[in-house]
DNA sequence: GCGGACTGCTTACCT
DNA sequence: ACAGGTAAGCAGTCCGCG
């Protein structure tokens, strides 16, 4: 049954569509659309009479003689379908189901089918072409919506622009408003909760035991609500002197009412957004509200919907974004935020991100003063609503972005990984392109799960990139060259994709990969190479320059920019990844195999030119002091005898190797440093030598020239003596010594028994003791080198700081700075190359 | 019984 | 729950050694 919204629900008005999802009282789409001008969430049903189905390969009157009852198959269609992988149209059985739950019967049934395992409601995205983040508007005559053009954002793509990208067929008008269209502005609160607990528990929501005490809400508008529970036997306290003005706090006797007045603020927002509410505040708060209800008699409605399977909490009339989810996205944190957090907790998101925050406590949070706890909880508030608003929406516009053009709904995209947007991108296109989509299986059939090449890594699948053995010292004045996107460029430039290599036709085996015994298909252009070749081209022809333009766009720009980056670096990973829908081992293997050759044919030609290369990684070329003309006549040569860009990325006052590859630090122009890999920077050094290791950079990065080393190399001496003094003197607290290494699988699992596995059991000991938690993987183990049997004690256990084992952490000192030093003082030629000790230096 | 050479496990980084 | 390549530290094993 189709549900038609009456039309008094649907003004001719705009709406942006938000999410689908199934809507189980019609078994069909549900539709979540924010009404532009009323401000808040409409609710719908599919109007469209859109159908379930999925296809077999079995012709019709095979698929009739299997006799279904009507109640599971409506209809049986024979329709035509372009297979991408066979070259050819082939007829297709579309078996046409009443509702989206008999489409898994069908497929036990008839055991092999296509696009079966596809969520109908994304289904209907994909058939409707309906766009999630993108504005349309209500046609009551035809019960449609329909795309609305709207540029408040005042972007255009410029005619050379669009001619450039008119190649790519037809995707520039496809995804054209994608990029152009604004965000809207809805009402967005941000929500934090708090409850009573005992010392080292974590409140559960399977046993929602302990009250809620503290509810605080901050919103877009600049509103901000504490609601608090009177407790007796916890004084005031003292109002902290900054507290938000704007603070509005509620106080509640029964903590059902401090509930109920909850649930009627998130009734009023569109967007609700939480850090970790998928799996704690929401589920906490529903279920604690379904506890009292029980225990009151009384009723208590909830708004929160908690899917369990899916592990996340929803509104109906709203749009949950956890924030977590978001953040604790790979693919996000390190090329939308380049890594500028390392650790996925509030706190530390917060400060890498905005340089802010939590309130750091004293006590725990249930024994503080009221003011104490609507201060620090209200804090939480805050910095998550700023964590998806800072710099002018930098993170919600993303969201958006990304939703509009991987085709995903936005509250699906926080929770969902990077190739899950690429998959939904890759099955939008197929189904606009009339192609059927492949399985998994497919593609492994006709392309071998069989490398090429051998990998270095051993349990690897393949071969990756070449890394260039650095040449040891100071260098000054090192132009470091980048091939731009190199993956993308090479799967757009070489037509890789899953169809195209090692296609049928005997003529294109000529045109072979590089290094390996592929070839490429000369006739067709492949679809992953078009669609990554044109987000690419978007990105480079059209966002990059604009976003470097000073106008009042430029920030979106470079928003759009950002966005676009995050799915094309992460486009060729996710083809090498076997649980990837459309896994190609011959692709992936293929791109890294143009990569190598790329950059062999690079540092050949440089040496050719004269230049002498000092290091190259994966994409990158540092050359030593070329000239203007050399590095012109390079970046000519690349484009023309590679195909892929080659750009002039940054330029070194000086720059430091050791032998070590991926290891290295510059010094730019305006004396900021830059370091990689180095020890100093790896967050599990202990925090005293992270220190010690940025004062020294400090100080070598006041050096412009090579006289200005020695100088330089006696503060260093001094200042690493006085480390190696201080901790003789055990000067240093346990806290500064302290190992952080992340547990990254559970316990039982560990095959050897690490330090930070050892000092995680002696935790886990003393936690049994307490009835505390137990140490769960993901954690950050901190833990002291000491001179006990395990050699090892926990930060949280340390009481005898006698005991620290200092010849551990003198070696520690030592291999830290050799780091700098061996490279150092090849080029100061005072002490031996080789392996300078720092014990000797001294001596 | 103990140290050196070796392998493998583990983490954190680079592109 | 996107890829492979590199460095480092340490656990564990084997071997030699009157």
């Amino acid at each position: 049954m189709t549900h038609y919204p009456h039309n008094s629900l649907f003004p001719e008005t705009d709406y942006f569509v938000l999410s689908t999802v199934y809507d189980a009282e019609t078994n069909g789409a549900g539709i979540k659309l924010f009404d532009v001008e009323r401000k808040k969430v409409i609710y719908t049903t599919d109007t469209y009479g859109h159908e379930p189905y999925c296809y077999s390969y079995e012709p019709l009157e095979k698929i009739q003689a299997l006799n279904f009852p009507p109640e599971t198959v409506k209809r049986i269609e024979t329709i035509k379908k372009r297979n991408l992988l066979k070259e050819s149209e082939d007829p297709l059985t579309k078996i046409i189901t009443p509702t989206p739950s008999e489409v898994p019967k069908v497929r036990d049934i008839v055991g092999e089918t296509w696009e079966s395992r596809i969520k109908y409601h994304r289904n209907w995205i994909y058939d409707i072409q309906i766009v999630p983040g993108r504005r349309y508007w209500w046609d009551p005559d035809q019960n449609k919506f329909i795309p609305s053009q709207s540029k408040s954002h005042g972007l255009d793509i410029p005619k050379s622009v669009n001619n450039q990208l008119s190649k790519y067929s037809g995707l520039l008008e496809v995804f054209r408003d994608d990029f152009i269209q604004e965000i809207p502005d809805m009402p967005i609160v941000a929500c934090d909760i708090e409850t009573e607990s005992i010392e080292g528990q974590i409140p559960q929501a399977a046993d929602p035991k302990y009250p809620i005490i503290c509810i605080c809400f901050a919103d877009n508008q600049g509103k901000e609500i504490a609601l608090v529970l009177n407790r007796k036997e916890r004084n005031k306290g003292i109002k902290p002197i900054d507290t938000s003005p704007h603070l509005q706090v509620e106080r509640f006797d029964a903590e059902e009412d401090l509930l109920k007045r909850s649930f009627e603020i998130l009734k009023q927002y569109t967007i609700i957004t939480t850090f970790n509410g998928d799996n704690f505040d929401f589920p906490y708060l529903h279920e604690r509200a379904k506890k009292l209800a029980k225990d009151l008699k009384i009723r208590i409605y909830s708004p929160i919907k908690w899917n369990r399977r899916d592990k996340s909490c929803d509104f109906k009339f709203g749009l949950h974004l956890d924030l977590y989810r978001f953040y604790h996205n790979v693919a996000i944190r390190t090329y939308a935020f380049g890594n500028r957090y390392q650790e996925e907790t509030l706190d530390a998101i917060a400060q890498g991100i905005l340089g802010i925050g939590k309130v750091a406590l004293e006590k725990a949070i249930f024994d503080l003063s009221e003011w104490d706890l609507v201060y620090y909880c209200s804090r939480d508030a805050k910095i998550t609503l700023d964590l998806l608003l800072f710099e002018n929406k930098t993170p919600l516009n993303l969201i958006f972005i990304l939703s509009r053009i991987s085709r995903t709904p936005i509250d699906n995209l926080v929770r969902t990984s990077v190739s899950n947007w690429v998959k939904s991108l890759f099955f939008y296109e197929h189904r606009r392109r009339g192609c059927l989509i492949p399985n998994q299986e497919d593609i492994q059939i006709i392309k071998g799960t069989q490398a090429s090449s051998k990998a270095i890594i051993k349990g690897k699948k393949y071969k990756g990139a070449t890394v260039i053995d650095p040449v040891p010292g100071i260098h000054f004045n090192v132009a470091v060259l980048d091939f731009a996107s190199l993956y993308p460029s090479i799967i757009s430039t070489f037509n890789l994709s899953y169809e195209t290599l090692l296609c049928s036709h005997e003529e294109c085996q000529k045109n072979k990969v590089p290094q390996t015994g592929y070839w490429v298909c000369e006739h067709n252009r492949g679809i992953v190479a078009d669609v990554i070749g044109f987000i690419k081209d978007v990105r480079v022809q059209w966002l990059k320059p604009e976003a470097k333009k000073e106008s009042s766009q430029k920030e979106f720009y470079q928003i759009l920019e950002r966005s676009l980056k995050v799915l094309i670096n992460a486009s060729y990973g996710v083809l090498g990844s076997d649980r990837f829908q459309f896994y190609c081992l011959p692709v992936a293997d293929a791109t890294t195999a143009y990569g190598r050759d790329a950059i062999e044919k690079a540092i050949q030609k440089s040496q050719a030119l004269d230049i002498s290369v000092l290091y190259g990684d994966t994409d990158s070329l540092f050359l030593h002091n070329p000239t203007k003309e050399q590095i012109n006549e390079i970046i000519k040569w690349s484009k023309e005898e590679l195909g892929v860009g080659l750009e002039m990325e940054k330029i070194y006052r000086y720059l430091v190797f050791s032998e070590r590859k991926k290891n290295y630090f510059g010094v730019y122009p305006d004396s900021s440093v830059e370091v990689k890999g180095l020890m100093g920077k790896k967050r599990n050094t202990p925090s005293f030598l992270q220190k010690g290791f940025r004062e020294v950079l400090a100080i070598l990065a006041q050096v412009t020239t090579k006289e200005e080393f020695d100088e330089a190399k006696k503060q260093v001496i001094n200042l690493i003596r006085g480390i190696y003094q201080k901790l003789e003197k055990k000067q240093y607290s346990a806290a500064e010594l302290a190992i952080t290494t992340q547990l990254t699988q559970p316990l039982h699992r560990y095959k050897v028994q690490a330090q930070h596995v050892k000092a995680a059991n002696q935790l886990n000991e003393y936690y049994k003791k307490k009835n505390i938690d137990l140490v769960k993987a993901g954690q950050l183990i901190r833990f002291i080198k000491t001179r006990t049997t395990d050699r090892v004690t926990p930060l949280l256990l340390m009481t005898d700081i006698s005991k620290v084992d200092v010849k551990a952490y003198k070696s520690m000192i030592d291999s830290t700075f050799d780091q700098l030093f061996g490279a150092l003082d090849i080029e100061v030629e005072e002490i031996a190359t080789g392996q300078v000790n720092l014990m000797e230096f001294f001596s």
